[in-house]
DNA sequence: GACGGCTGTTGAATCGATTGACTCAGGAGG
DNA sequence: CCTCCTGAGTCAATCGATTCAACAGCCGTC
């Protein structure tokens, strides 16, 4: 056994599936395509023959001539990070569901590695692309992408485009977990992690802007600290705010990734999250409920995400007039142990 | 604006940059593949066309001639889990950086999806498959697919098959894992988790045997519980162990999320991980490092075992007769704190 | 000036399925 | 008897790129 190459059988054709049925190449095709000019009779001798032959479809001549690939492009940032992975099963297992197949690529959050991405899937000519948009994506290239193949966007803040969007409600999901924190008796509330060039991020800081400012609290921007997203980033985050001259009590961080940092970071100064400091993350992810203590964070649903942007996709492609249509997903505030709390006054 | 579908430009085809570059079709194709009986000012003027005109390859067309798709497929059960999400983004980086597409299929570790999987696969003329096989799949199945395209397996425990593999080295981790155990005094050792069926358990629970053989030590089969590889499965099997008249002291678990299972029910059961019962799990997942106590695992790097496969499939593709390649990954004890404390000698 | 050898380019067949136009036999209607 | 229709199939063009064989110049040689 020298190879992992098997006795590599030729290929079996549609016009070999037509001779063995004693029919034309074009009856073949009709036949199992379930066209009802073919009768019944023919089309179980057509079927007989692909059994016996071990007949394999081949696609891609097929999508030549009908240019429809039944291929979707999932373009994200990163699979490993557990947001996207659960978004990815969503949006797989959905289009599987209508067989349609998903190309999977990723970014790294780079403009050029992205574009080089859009590229082979174009190729590969995708019936449709669903795009997580690298930081600083310019409306421009996504309108000439456009061009080629419908979108569906995984942010919502990109109004000018003429694309399906479906995206969380960051607006809502931070004024949800910010006037918990305010409730909770919290007036020095910090805003941990991501990067100002993120949609994202800018929407849920503006949501946080908004609450402070309707609650009469004074938005201070010493306290919103940019961090790559990552429990790393949260840590540096934590000590910096720390060592201020009046820290914080509380802080909403960008994500769960980003608040587990925190937490890690204040157990490494003797603090510990829930009693001594407030902690909210973002996403919920699994790990979320079962840190000790548990993380009070904003329920993301990344799988349901993944599902309707596939569902958009499948309905643009199917209705390519219908109005363009911007999902926006409730996001709930899980209230858990690291808010458990009221605040201490200092006096 | 009614409808994402942009003003959806007609195809440039390679017919339309040879009119518009002067020359024929056949000369822009060789000159696009930088064939080096075309000349330089021609291979120019082919490529300013290509520009001009915003042209795009169509793969299929090219496939369709050539025989190749520059796609590799991977089936695995299930992205959403954190170990196979690591796989997979450790695939596709490999794969991106060699040109080849990714397209992703999961079969919830079901047969029957996972033959239509395949199938899909197979009409989208795949030049390889990644394969990590649901449970129950046979011998005859794989050989059948082997004869359409190379296939890579994530298992490394079918020598029988002519096809390469990468795998971790479920023998030694466990070894590891259990001598540590008894190491630590513990005489009792339960095997929790995972389903006869796997191929991956049934490898490890005969090396969990011969090391307790080797250190004089009886194998009791009351101690090995099969479960899902979820956090209930092992909450579960905790709860039947800790009810024995000689309940085990510690637990080698065949999955970190078993674990993650086994230290909840530890807990509802007033003990704790580390100090009153010793537990392991297996993977390294990176929640491990982060749960308190945090958790002695096994490590298993993900990520570089989708490279591995990814780089032995583009091995396979450049060089078919190649002799097969079967990779063990080291695998390494992680020592963290659920093995923190000595035995407590019952005495 | 006929011939051979290069170089660079092109014509045309090809990959495998789809599909609009067409054929052909048999039957209904006038 | 002729026309028209209908149902069941078939012909042949087509999708967009690849590639082999052929070919047109051009130069140098004998």
């Amino acid at each position: 056994m020298t190879s992992s190459r098997g006795p590599r059988r030729q290929k079996v054709t549609l016009q070999h599936v037509a001779d063995a049925a004693k029919v034309s190449k074009a009856t073949a095709s009709l036949a199992l395509n379930n066209n009802p000019r073919i009768s019944e009779p023919t089309r179980q001798r057509v079927l007989e023959a692909v059994e016996a032959l071990g007949y394999v479809y081949n696609r891609h001549a097929a999508s030549l001539r009908t240019q429809r690939s039944y291929t979707i492009g999932l373009i994200i940032k990163d699979v490993s990070n557990p947001f996207n992975a659960e978004l990815t099963s969503g949006a797989e297992s959905q289009l599987a569901d209508h067989d349609y197949g998903l190309v999977l690529a990723t970014t790294d959050d780079d403009l050029g590695k992205q574009s080089r991405m859009v590229r082979t899937m174009l190729e590969r000519d995708v019936d449709g692309l669903i795009l997580s948009p690298a930081a600083h994506t310019t409306i421009e290239s996504m309108q000439r992408w456009l061009q080629f193949c419908p979108l569906v966007l995984l942010i919502p803040y990109y109004p000018e485009l003429a694309a399906d969007c479906v995206g969380m409600d960051d607006e809502q999901g931070t004024r949800r977990a910010v006037e918990h924190l305010i409730e909770r008796g919290h007036r020095r509330i910090a805003f941990v992690g991501g990067f100002a060039a993120q949609a994202t991020r800018q929407k849920r800081l503006e949501s946080y802007r908004d609450t402070l400012q309707r609650h009469h609290i004074d938005y201070d921007p010493a306290l919103c600290i940019a961090s790559p997203v990552t429990r790393r980033g949260g840590y540096d985050a934590i000590h910096q705010l720390l060592s201020m001259s009046t820290p914080p009590s509380a802080a909403y961080c960008y994500s769960d990734v980003n608040a587990f940092g925190v937490m890690l970071g204040l157990r490494a100064a003797g603090l510990e999250a829930g009693t001594d400091f407030a902690v909210i993350g973002f996403d919920d992810v699994p790990e979320a409920s079962l840190w000790h203590p548990s993380l009070t964070t904003v329920s993301a649903d990344p799988r349901g995400l993944g599902e309707k942007a596939a569902q958009l996709m499948l309905r643009r492609i199917e209705e390519p007039d219908l109005p363009l249509k911007r999902i926006i997903m409730p996001s709930r505030l899980i209230e858990r142990d690291t808010t458990a709390a009221l605040v201490k006054l200092p006096r």
